[in-house]
DNA sequence: TCAGATTGATTATGCGTATAATCATCTCGG
DNA sequence: CCGAGATGATTATACGCATAATCAATCTGA
């Protein structure tokens, strides 16, 4: 083993200033060099300080940045559960693939706020009424938030920040990307009706929230047009034999489910009557979960564009941050339609 | 939506401290009540101040914490491949688990150096020269480097970081927590003999890195006993009809496959000749796939405690950015033993 | 030729917090 | 009644960086 690593702090800005012969000004200089600076530096100089920063193996410390006011080119990502959950069904990830694609060509780096710690409760944006994701230039919010008010805090601390999912607040004005749930289900719908399909239902959670409402919506849009449409909201558990067999009098031959959950519910009741999908009735998955195992690919489904949401998140957020105090930025995505075995023509 | 953010800028200790007419020093006191503090404060001047923090909804800046407090509490996760893969693959995540576990325990964030894009060639850790992963208080290592050097370099600025995976050089004393594959293997060993297994071959690799090293000796630790051990490294697809027939001749009855690759090509040739696992030979995996599919279940393999690693590792990188030069620390982990069908007795 | 523009750099200051160094009282035993 | 110690609070400074305010030197053109 050698004698240890060289323990001395970190090197600073004087470090480097001195030993390059220069003002800490001209190394903050030279470090953000943007267009219209209030100092310039000259050919030689900027030389001797890379090669300065360079054997001091010099980094600029972010924290200090970030008090004064400078630029970071690092990107937050908050999450309210763990951003790598331990089971099976990874939510983030297409994600997050989307999100570092985003980071790299921007040349941005990914901060996770790992450390406020949901010990008690889930996590926070403010631990202790701090806001931890100072450090970063802006963030990226992904998941279910439990506290809207707290996005509205956020909001008002003028930090810049993206939403993955439409968030709609009364008393502010967000910038998020979400998939055009809405269109993606008319969409359906007209499928379904060209098909010959002409009494539809459509099943969904009983927790509603934006998107639950776009594709509500987008189901509804299509009322009319010699369509019989119905909608329900209820647990998946409570698709038994009975509901069934409601469903089936009232003459639907496809439900639409909005979620995983629902489908397979629904599918089981089918075949506990020996029954078949889409012979008994046809099923459209609203929402399919992300592994793609060989059983959802049987499914006739929407598919969301997760990679290019975080993709492009990423990329407005950057504007938000680059060009601030503008009206908020929102993105509409569209969604894919997957053909699979469960719609059936009549 | 309203007229726009509220941009009249947060409450400061300074706002508290006026407001409460006392000094700042005294608000400091009160946000981090600390046992053995260098300012005291009395029981009146505590009830005024956080009156003051409430009425002004005040909230410490964590980045000037951090920059008072000489600490970032951000930790770097280094890859040199993109760290979230499009492919199903996702070498990375289990680790990821772990460090992002051990980092919320120990109130850190996790920075991703997904900037340093790698349009030409892999990532670097020192691209133009600079080290980027300065603004982390240190970083955890993940994944094959393709270039050493770079980590004595990086050892030589004296940047504190952790390899997951055993790293061995001469002229550096890096941390660094591994799993044992040479106990996990010896024990395959054992339990083969104990199967009744005489005569055994080892499968490797041609690629020999310090993982490598220590399955084979962990191996050939083995030999003696009564026991019959060969090692031989080639490409899985060399694994032919014609390899396969010379290592029945030879005797073998189980044969230790490095990678999946090489079990997957030698159960393929063994079905080709209508044969059985592991009625023609017994295969013990040594690395398994990660993704939980019924097919990697049924092989009798050794499992890798990625998450323990990932965990082990931001502890251990903690403490050696909070103590820092002493001797480097290390750890190794246990493997487990997977039981599955392709272990037969004889 | 010389005032104004341009270039290259310095000095001074602020960001919000933590804390070491002080200082002013008050208490109390002898 | 006085000095030692305890108590409560202030002042000063550092953390590392960005940048406004300046300043000196050089260049430009009429």
């Amino acid at each position: 083993m050698t004698t240890g690593q060289n323990r001395t702090k970190r090197a600073t800005q004087s470090d480097v200033a001195a030993l390059a012969g220069v003002s800490t000004a001209v190394v903050s200089a030279v470090i953000s060099s943007k267009p219209g600076k209030t100092i310039r530096v000259g050919k030689e100089a900027e030389k001797r300080v890379r090669e300065a920063m360079e054997t001091l193996g010099y980094a600029p410390n972010v924290v200090a940045q970030s008090l004064a006011g400078g630029k970071r080119n690092i990107i937050g990502v908050f999450t309210y559960e763990a951003i790598f959950p331990s089971d099976s069904e990874n939510f983030f990830y297409p994600f997050l693939l989307g999100i570092e694609r985003g980071a790299m060509q921007l040349g941005q780096d990914l901060l996770l706020f790992t450390s406020s710690s949901f010990e008690q409760g889930p996590r926070s944006i403010f631990p202790n009424g701090a806001n931890r994701m100072g450090v970063a230039d802006g963030a990226i919010l992904l998941g279910e938030e439990p506290d809207k008010s707290e996005l509205k805090q956020l909001y008002d601390t003028g930090f810049p920040f993206v939403t993955i999912g439409r968030r709609d607040t009364k008393d502010a004005d967000l910038n998020w990307v979400a998939a055009d749930y809405t269109t993606a289900v008319s969409d359906v719908v007209d499928r379904c009706a060209s098909n010959g399909h002409r009494t539809l239902k459509f099943v969904g959670a009983t927790k509603v929230r934006e998107q639950n409402m776009d594709r509500e919506a987008g189901f509804l849009n299509k009322q009319g047009n010699g369509l019989t449409l119905s909608v329900e909201r209820l647990a998946a558990d409570d698709i038994d034999a009975n509901w069934l067999q409601k469903c089936l009098d009232d003459g639907n031959t496809v439900v639409l489910t909005e979620t995983f959950k629902h489908a397979v519910a629904l599918e089981q009741q089918v075949l506990a009557r020996h029954g078949n999908i889409p012979e008994t009735i046809s099923i459209v998955a609203l929402a399919a979960p992300l592994n793609r195992s060989k059983d959802v690919e049987r499914w006739t489904r929407i598919s969301v564009p997760r990679e290019e949401m975080g993709e492009l998140a990423v990329r407005n957020l950057i504007s938000q941050i680059r060009t601030p105090g503008h009206t908020a930025i929102t993105a509409t995505l569209p969604c894919g339609f997957v053909p699979g075995t469960t719609l059936t023509k009549i």
